[in-house]
RNA sequence: GGGGCCGUAGCUCAGUGGUUAGAGCAGGGGACUCAUAAUCCCUGGGUCGUGGGUUCGAUCCCCACCGGCCCUACCA
C-alpha cells in the first residue's frame, strides 16, 4: 500500500488566523481526502508554531506565562480547522515534549555530524525590532522598518555549517527534478542556492522561550530550526524509527512562496547535515490578494479590509463550508498568487455550485422522483454521457495527483455540463415512464454520482447530502477510487429524495 | 544595492517545440420549460506591457525600459 505524507506550515500563534492560512491548509486537507479516496495510507499534519520572543512578549503582555498564551492561541488555529472541516491526522504544537525530543535528537545529529560550530554573531540590532539586519537588508544602516539607526551588536551564537552544502543542493535539485514545484519556483530556489550560501546563526542566548540546545544550556535554538524539524517529530524522529521510515523521504511539504527559502534551502541541507534523505517533494503555493495586495496587518492598518473579517469562521458562518472550501480549491492554481474578495466568491458559489451543480441535481432528482416510481433507474452500459464521464474521471485524477485541484474541479465541472446538455438533447421531461426515460435517468443520476466521487475531497458534506438524495447507501469516500470511478455502478436502493435546493442563489443587492 | 516573479479578450486567468492565440465569467442573439429567473446552442480581429535584437518567422529566445510585486536570512 502507498503511504502518502502531506504537511502544512506550522502556523505562527501570534497570527490570528485568516484566509491565507486557510488557502494552504484547504488545498492539504483537500489532497489528503483525495489520496485517502484512491486508497493511501494518508497522514496529514498541521500544527503551530509557538517558540520565539514575539510570543513571550505577547503572553507578558497579556499576564500569561507564554505556554498559557500559546495554549489559548494555537486554540484559534484548531477553532478555524474545525469550521472549514479540517481532516488533519496530528496537531503538532512545537511547545510538546516530543517535539522538544525530536528537535535535540535532530540537532545533535547535525552537530555530532561536525556541520555545527561556535563562532561570534556581528550584526546590526534593531532595539525596536528586537531583530538583527545585514547590512544589505538595512535601509543605509538604519532599520527599514522604524528608521532609526541600527546599533553594532554581538552575540556567541552556534552556526550551522549551510556554506557546505551548495553543491550537495544543486546534486539533489539535478537528480530530483520534481522536488520543488511549479517549476518557476524551483528557479528561484536554484537562483538562490547557486548566488553563495552563508552560514547561519541558529541559537540565541537573548531568548528564553525556545529549545535548549542539547551541548550548550545556555543557549536556545532559533525559531525557524525547530519549527522545520516539527515535519519529523510528528512522525516518531528519534523516538520510533520505524515509523520515520515508513513516512520519510517519500513526502509532501505544501508552502507558501514566502518561505521558500526555509524549505527548499535550509531544510533539505539540514536533512543532509543529519544523515537523512530530504524530503522528496516541496509544492510551493502563491499568495491570495485582497485588492491586489497581500493579506497582512498593514493592509488591515491601512484600512483596507480587516483581517477579522476575513477570517475562517466569519467566512464559514456567511458562506457556507463547503462554499468557501470549493471557492478556495477552484479559483486559483496552486502556486500562483490569486485574488480573494466576496464578488469572486459570490459568482463561483451563484455559477458553479447553484446554477450548474445544485440545479442539476434538483432537476434530476425532480423527475426522478416523479416519473420514474421514486427509485433511480440504472444507468446505460454504453451511455453517450459515459465517454463524458471516463474523460473528466481521468483528467480529474490526474488533476489532483500532480497538486492541481483547480484542474481537478475543472474536469469534474466539465461532467456536469456535459450532464446538463445531455438532459437537454433527450429532453426526459417530455417522455412518458417506460425504459427510455428510465436510461436516461440512470445516465443522468450515474454522471451526478461520479461528480459526488470526484468532488468529494474539496466539498465532501454537499457530496455526501447527494450521495443520499440520489438514494445511495454509504458515502462517495466508502468504496475505493478504482472501483467508484467506473461507470455503470449506479443502483439506486432508496427513493430518490428531492430535498430543499442545495445552494440556494445569492442575490446581491447593488447598494 | 543584490536576486527573482509577473504584465495575454471588459473581468479572472490558461497556453506553446517560434508558423492560423484559448477557457470561464460578464455582454449579445436564439431554443427550452424538468429545474434554484436555472439549463442548452450560437456569438471572442485581443498592438499577447513598451522599444530594440537574433531569425525566413517571436506572445513564447536575448537585451533594455515602463508598470505591479516578492525575497534579501522569524508574516499561508
Amino acid at each position: 500500500m502507498a503511504h502518502y505524507y502531506i504537511t502544512t506550515p506550522i502556523y505562527y500563534v501570534n497570527d490570528a488566523p485568516h484566509v491565507g492560512h486557510a488557502y494552504c491548509t484547504v488545498n492539504a486537507d483537500a489532497l489528503a481526502r483525495w489520496h485517502r479516496l484512491v486508497g493511501d495510507e494518508t497522514k496529514f499534519l498541521t500544527g503551530t508554531d509557538e517558540h520565539g520572543q514575539k510570543v513571550a512578549d505577547a503572553a507578558a503582555l497579556n499576564g500569561v506565562s507564554p505556554q498559557e498564551w500559546t495554549d489559548r492561541t494555537s486554540a484559534r488555529f484548531r477553532e478555524a480547522w474545525d469550521a472549514l472541516d479540517i481532516s488533519y491526522d496530528d496537531f503538532i504544537r512545537t511547545t510538546e515534549p516530543r517535539h522538544y525530543e525530536t528537535v535535540q535528537r535532530f540537532l545533535t545529529a547535525v552537530y555530532e555530524n561536525g556541520h555545527i560550530y561556535k563562532d561570534v554573531y556581528h550584526g546590526l540590532y534593531c532595539v525596536s525590532c528586537e531583530d538583527y539586519y545585514t547590512l544589505e537588508s538595512s535601509d543605509e544602516g538604519r532599520c527599514p522598518i522604524h528608521g532609526r539607526a541600527l546599533t553594532e551588536m554581538q552575540e556567541e551564537n552556534w552556526f550551522f555549517r549551510l556554506s557546505a552544502f551548495a553543491e550537495p543542493l544543486l546534486r539533489y535539485y539535478e537528480e530530483h527534478p520534481d522536488f520543488v514545484t511549479p517549476e518557476t519556483k524551483r528557479n528561484e530556489a536554484l537562483a538562490f542556492i547557486r548566488g553563495g550560501l552563508r552560514d547561519i546563526s541558529i541559537t540565541r542566548t537573548s531568548i528564553a522561550w525556545g529549545i535548549p540546545v542539547p551541548w550548550d544550556d545556555r543557549h536556545v535554538f532559533y525559531v525557524w530550526y525547530d519549527a522545520l524539524i516539527n515535519y519529523l517529530t510528528a512522525i516518531g524522529y528519534g523516538r520510533e524509527d520505524d515509523q520515520t521510515s515508513t513516512w520519510w523521504p517519500v513526502s509532501h511539504h505544501l508552502v507558501g512562496k514566502e518561505i521558500l527559502r526555509f524549505h527548499c534551502v535550509w531544510w533539505p541541507a539540514m536533512c543532509m547535515a543529519a544523515g537523512l534523505d530530504p524530503v522528496h517533494h516541496v509544492q510551493v503555493h502563491g499568495w491570495l490578494l485582497v485588492g491586489g495586495q497581500k493579506l497582512s496587518k498593514t493592509m488591515a492598518a491601512e484600512g483596507g479590509v480587516k483581517l477579522s473579517d476575513i477570517s475562517p469562521v466569519v467566512l464559514t458562518d456567511e458562506f457556507g463550508v463547503d462554499p468557501i472550501r470549493y471557492y478556495l480549491l477552484r479559483e486559483t492554481s496552486l502556486g500562483n498568487d490569486g485574488d480573494f474578495s466576496h464578488e469572486g466568491i459570490t459568482a463561483r458559489y451563484n455559477t458553479d455550485l447553484a446554477n450548474n451543480l445544485g440545479n442539476l441535481v434538483a432537476r434530476v432528482t425532480t423527475i426522478v422522483a416523479t416519473k420514474c416510481a421514486g427509485v433511480g433507474p440504472a444507468p446505460q452500459p454504453g451511455s453517450e454521457l459515459a465517454s463524458a464521464a471516463r474523460q473528466a474521471v481521468g483528467a480529474a485524477a490526474a488533476a489532483w495527483d500532480r497538486f492541481a485541484p483547480h484542474a481537478a474541479l475543472e474536469a469534474t465541472w466539465g461532467l456536469i455540463t456535459a450532464t446538463n446538455a445531455y438532459l437537454e438533447q433527450r429532453a426526459p421531461w417530455k417522455m412518458s415512464p417506460g425504459d427510455e426515460l428510465d436510461a436516461v435517468m440512470g445516465d443522468a443520476l450515474e454522471a451526478i454520482r461520479l461528480v459526488s466521487v470526484l468532488a468529494t475531497p474539496a466539498i465532501p458534506h454537499v457530496c455526501a447530502t447527494i450521495w443520499s438524495r440520489i438514494g445511495l447507501e454509504g458515502a462517495p469516500g466508502d468504496e475505493t477510487f478504482a472501483d467508484s470511478a467506473q461507470w455503470g455502478r449506479y443502483r439506486g436502493v432508496h427513493p430518490i429524495v428531492k430535498g430543499e435546493p442545495l445552494f440556494p442563489r445569492i442575490t446581491v443587492s447593488d447598494d
